[in-house]
DNA sequence: GAGTGGTCTAGACCACGGA
DNA sequence: CCGTGGTCTAGACCACTCC
């Protein structure tokens, strides 16, 4: 009957259920609790945090929703992995992608520095100019045909190891993705022609026209990172899905 | 304490919660709740249905946090006009969005026609190829530059009087979602080089680059329309936001 | 003040999965 | 069987808005 919340310092501002989302995507986040484990069960968390089962239970039923974990009935309670972020375009990975087409997939690293960046750079990165920043760009390939030219800047604060990782083996995306999940994207998506570099890159001709992919993530409002992701129209479409709860409702009707 | 929904037939197959949210939706879906309007308090639900407050929050706050409701702590519940889906592509109105930059917005209707559909616009649209569909083309305009050319085919059986409304003051976009709110949306983004009918629709040379956006849209399993929008890519980017829970809270700390 | 939504409690019954 | 999550109740207190 005591209205604290265990462990969790007492805060009388923010409703419990938040409060209890919170103290478990640290946990996720930090990495304590990994994807695939099982965590505390309703009754333990409602013993352990002095709260009533409806409000734990809201907390884990609004992560469940959100797709940070996941609920089997007569179970148990599982961190998931990854959050995949819904109808956002490029939820997925592109290495996964073209494996699941059951393609060979491989990466050529054209260039993996630290650099200064300059007043565009900066303003990208929300970083101030003369700052420092890793750059890096890869081409990803299908069956050795160019699918992807990625040119991508990081803010070293987030990742500081990120230029000592070999990205033939692991795409930076997927990378930054597994440091953390963002909490914010934006993408900007162009038409555009390639230039010569982008040419000889993926192998074009001039002609063709590309998707651009401008894509930046946030943490913690600091940018994470800003890339740019160039796609052969003739090889490659975004696609985006939206489904609302009404869709599949109306299957089971 | 008894365990009826009131008016609503008994079904003890369904949580009550899900039964809430149907009869709310029905009553939005069928008009009978326009946008805007204040629908029955929690208090006036929990009467009438013969449930608990909880359930009946749980369902307004879940219809809430889909978009279709807004409540205003102390003021009531609202039907909200209307739920754009997140962080989907393309959630804009063309027309609000150039009124939005404070240009003026016109349309020109190049062709709006009853077709009797072939293979093709008949798998787009999951109908008999020789059954009936809508064909509209028409061109958007801010300030008299053309920035997307439209051209739809549309479900007759779904929306009936498609053929005689004047998209010159309603674009066809707003028009269907006036008439519901889909369940399912698909967006395909593909670059493409413009022929030479769209050159002279947009006022484009046949050099520029322009985004063909491929979009359907499903209500009851059923296609309502499927719809090419094609942008001249000097004149328009696409942009998709993200934002997780957690960036809100962030900004609360 | 009355009416609203926001949250929370301390129980309860059920269906499911695994031992 | 037991532990799990899924749902539901009948109250409660509070903060907010409007009159």
């Amino acid at each position: 009957m005591s209205t604290s919340i265990g462990v969790l310092p007492r805060d009388t501002a923010r409703p419990f259920y938040q409060q209890i989302k919170d103290f478990i995507l640290d946990r996720i986040d930090s990495g304590a609790w990994r994807p695939g484990v099982k965590i505390p069960s309703e009754h333990t968390l409602v013993d352990e945090l002095g709260v009533s089962r409806m409000t734990v239970n809201r907390a884990l039923r609004e992560l469940t929703q959100s797709g940070h974990l996941k609920r089997v009935h007569g179970v148990g309670t599982f961190v998931a992995a990854p959050p995949s972020h819904g109808s956002l375009i490029e939820l997925r990975n592109i290495a996964d992608e073209i494996r699941a087409l059951g393609k060979t997939y491989s990466a050529k690293v054209k260039l993996l520095e630290r650099v200064t960046v300059d007043n565009d750079i900066g303003r990208r990165l929300q970083l101030e100019a003369g700052s420092a920043a890793f750059h890096v760009v890869v081409v990803h390939l299908q069956d050795d045909v160019p699918m992807q030219l990625e040119d991508r800047y990081v803010n070293p604060k987030m990742a500081p190891d990120f230029i000592h990782t070999d990205f033939s083996a692991t795409t930076p995306n997927q990378y930054l993705m597994t440091l953390f999940q963002p909490d914010e994207i934006e993408h900007v998506v162009k038409a555009v022609m390639p230039d010569a570099g982008v040419c000889e890159a993926l192998a074009i001709s001039r002609a063709e026209p590309c998707l651009r992919l401008e894509r930046r993530t946030w943490k913690k409002q600091e940018v994470v990172t800003s890339a740019s992701l160039i796609y052969p129209s003739s090889r490659y479409d975004l696609v985006a899905r939206y489904a609302s709860d009404r869709a599949d409702s109306a299957i089971k009707e």
